[in-house]
DNA sequence: TTTATTTCGTAACTATGGGTACATAAGATA
DNA sequence: TATCTTATGTACCCATAGTTACGAAATAAA
């Protein structure tokens, strides 16, 4: 897999390296408090290097929420694609929402949820991707949701996008609360009285 | 009720104004997003003298946020402590929550809920402030909520913090949909939902 | 070797924004 | 009118952070 050799200088920026530890401060501090000077500082990396791989503070930001929407949005779609009962998936997304997140060494918190609540500080291409994530995950929560409709599983009463905006509220909540320092079994527990509601 | 004529030049800051555009600026755009700068161009005022006035932008932001306390938080206080019906307090919650904001001649989203979200990029004195509120507010909806299910009228299966939080929660997801763009009616039709479950 | 090519990183530039030094204006008092 | 007191606002300081100019370094091809 390795590629031929080029002319010129051998690349040595570590883009994985930069582009993880973008992710990592983003989510765990928050992506406008991180500057791009910072993740130099922690990745040796220099800050034309930087600018050369990604063109701009934007350009960063963007591709770290393009790793994020891999790492932790896809296994949330995943859960909503699965054939299971409307109940299990539900239970799933509790369990998955409220997992330990030191243990996974991953910071508390999602970086979506906060770059939704800082939208307008955002350079234009992260935030026209956020809009197109926040559209993403609704029409899966709408999807799901019909789904479950279909087969019974779900009351036909409550509109599907007002139902699809309840669960995405419902997770956002869960994330700012683990933000701030709530612990995950009540979170839980919070999770699992809204998700009820639903049914 | 004229203040007696002291010694020295009169006071011309106008500190109500100065106060009031901004708590809108910050509602409306963001607290962080707003520079002393700008409050000066929008008010007239000189940074010296907003300075003087309020000590530092962690002290403007700290008094605005004590005048958004008195102007939105207040009255939801009073909600939870009218002598009423469980249903018809959350009936008046989800009317509160819901209003709509040009009639009103107010921001839409709410202040704190958006300081909340940015905890930790505030200066000392807003940042303890925002955990003192956090508290009160978390405290009403216990308080409430215990009443609710001494009159039987809420079930006593749900701890009484988790269904404050629960609350909270809610409210605070009507309030970033409204800044997203979500209409009121959604809203309000979402809600109605998620304070049917606690019952 | 020499040249062409590509990347590297130091050291700037620039804009923004919180904060303040200081000379001056405006009124009360003597 | 002279003096004391208090508030005013221009012009600046300084730190931060996004961004880039540019000369040096490293490698393949000639």
């Amino acid at each position: 897999m390795e590629k031929a050799e080029k002319r010129g200088r051998p690349k040595t920026l570590e883009r994985e390296n930069v582009l993880q530890t973008a992710l990592m401060q983003y989510w765990g501090v928050s992506p406008t408090d991180v500057a791009i000077g910072e993740i130099c500082k922690l990745t040796g990396a220099s800050k034309p290097g930087i600018y050369r791989e990604f063109g701009s503070d934007d350009g960063l930001k963007c591709a770290a929420l393009e790793s994020y929407r891999s790492l932790a949005l896809l296994p949330l779609f995943d859960i909503l694609k699965q054939d299971q009962s409307f109940a299990a998936a539900k239970a799933a997304l509790v369990a998955f929402t409220t997992q330990e997140r030191e243990a996974v060494g991953v910071p508390s918190g999602c970086l979506f949820v906060a770059m939704r609540a800082q939208r307008d500080c955002l350079g234009s291409a992260t935030g026209e991707r956020v809009d197109q994530l926040r559209d993403e995950v609704l029409d899966a929560y709408m999807v799901w949701i019909e789904t479950a409709k279909s087969k019974r599983e779900c009351s036909a009463q409550i509109p599907t996008d007002a139902a699809a905006l309840y669960f995405d509220a419902q997770n956002g909540g869960a994330m700012r609360m683990q933000k701030e320092g709530v612990d995950n079994a009540t979170i839980a527990t919070v999770l699992q009285y809204a998700f009820k509601m639903i049914e």
